[in-house]
DNA sequence: ATTATGACGGTTC
DNA sequence: AGAACCGCCATAA
């Protein structure tokens, strides 16, 4: 299994509703936040990528509208460009969430 | 092997 | 708030 499909696994698996940033996923696969931006942006299409935002909750600029659409969709409150500093109350609990991909993908980094 | 490229993160100004 | 820098590291060319 590739990163890419690594990354995909775990993307899958933030629940409805919560986000978490790229950072927290690369912690959990144990490479940098850069790797997972760039494999989203290949293909992302069948995924739930909106629930993936930057550290600050913002969404890259190209997917403002989309994400913020979703995140409504999902009863969240948006600030004008995305969730911004209420990321805090929308990540999924981080712990809870590297034990599922645990289950899902078996032992991880780190 | 070397270089360029990112849906990033953190620091600094 | 916004911009400039630097560190980061897998992939593709």
């Amino acid at each position: 299994m590739d990163l890419a499909e690594q990354v995909h696994a775990v993307v899958r698996l933030i629940p409805p509703g919560r986000v978490v940033s790229y950072g927290d996923i690369a912690a959990l696969l144990g490479i940098g936040p850069r790797q997972v931006g760039q494999i989203m942006a290949k293909g992302a299409t069948d995924l739930p990528w909106w629930r993936v935002t930057s550290a600050s909750g913002d969404p890259p600029r190209h997917l403002r509208e989309a994400a913020c659409a979703h995140f409504a969709e999902e009863g969240m409150e948006v600030k004008r460009n995305g969730l911004g500093v209420s990321i805090a109350r929308y990540r999924a609990d981080l712990p809870q969430w590297a034990d599922d991909a645990e289950a899902t993908l078996g032992p991880l980094p780190r």
